[in-house]
DNA sequence: TGACTATAATGTATGTCATACAGTATATTA
DNA sequence: TAATATACTGTATGACATACATTATAGTCA
């Protein structure tokens, strides 16, 4: 049996897991690359490692939400990232679903602040 | 490339997939049998596979989140579920978790109500 | 000026877990 | 009596976050 710290890292990584996609695509707005998104996020208390942005980022251009472009004509090499058509169709479906599951969860979540009686279903 | 549906259908799941735990933990304030946890969730437009729900109940048994025991009394065999302190403790924690984590990726989404214009950061 | 750090990205291996698929047993219903 | 619902167990596969390793180079500091 691990420790409850160890615990409740693992369940909070999975928590997360699923959110990251959609603030990747929330900060995809304009074009941006990979180390400002990291940065970006991190202010944003949405942290993500590079380790895992850069696969996704890798990931959702395969699947055609966005494509990427190397610039090469600042100081330093930076590749953009830049959202879709497709792209932009799926974040909003994805927002949309996430609302709704927001809501449901929240409900299930509020059941705890009422009584233990039995309340009818929605 | 895949088509639209199934890569939403993946996102879903993604998005979905760390709110599980949570979901069954919030359904457990009183003991359980898992078929009941299928309905009680899919009644509550958080639906979960018993594929998905047993192996999960399985887990975290192992982990001393909750304990079961057969009901044989009944016309059926019934194996209830039952929070441990520990997986009171883990609910709440993870309950907060989601709250916070819910609240800064609401921000993120609603920065695409507003003007493209560049934001101080918080 | 060389060492160290920050910037920027790529790749491999491992761990976690949802779902597909397969199955068991038995109470209930058509 | 066959089909369906109730209730649960197990194996295999797919998806992906993270740990670890690495490359390259611009910027900073001693």
């Amino acid at each position: 049996m691990e420790s409850i710290d160890e615990l409740m890292s693992t369940l909070i990584v999975e928590l997360k897991r699923g959110t990251l996609v959609l603030s990747v695509l929330s900060q995809l707005r304009s074009p941006e690359y990979g180390y400002s998104l990291v940065q970006k996020l991190e202010e944003k208390q949405a942290a993500i490692e590079a380790n895992t942005l850069y696969p996704l980022l890798r990931r959702l251009e395969k699947q055609g939400l966005l494509t990427s472009e190397w610039d090469t004509t600042e100081n330093r090499p930076r590749k953009y990232y830049i959202l879709s058509p497709t792209g932009k169709a799926v974040y909003e479906k994805l927002k949309e679903e996430w609302m709704q599951m927001s809501r449901q969860l929240a409900l299930l979540l509020k059941e705890d602040d009422e009584d233990d009686t039995d309340r009818p279903v929605y």
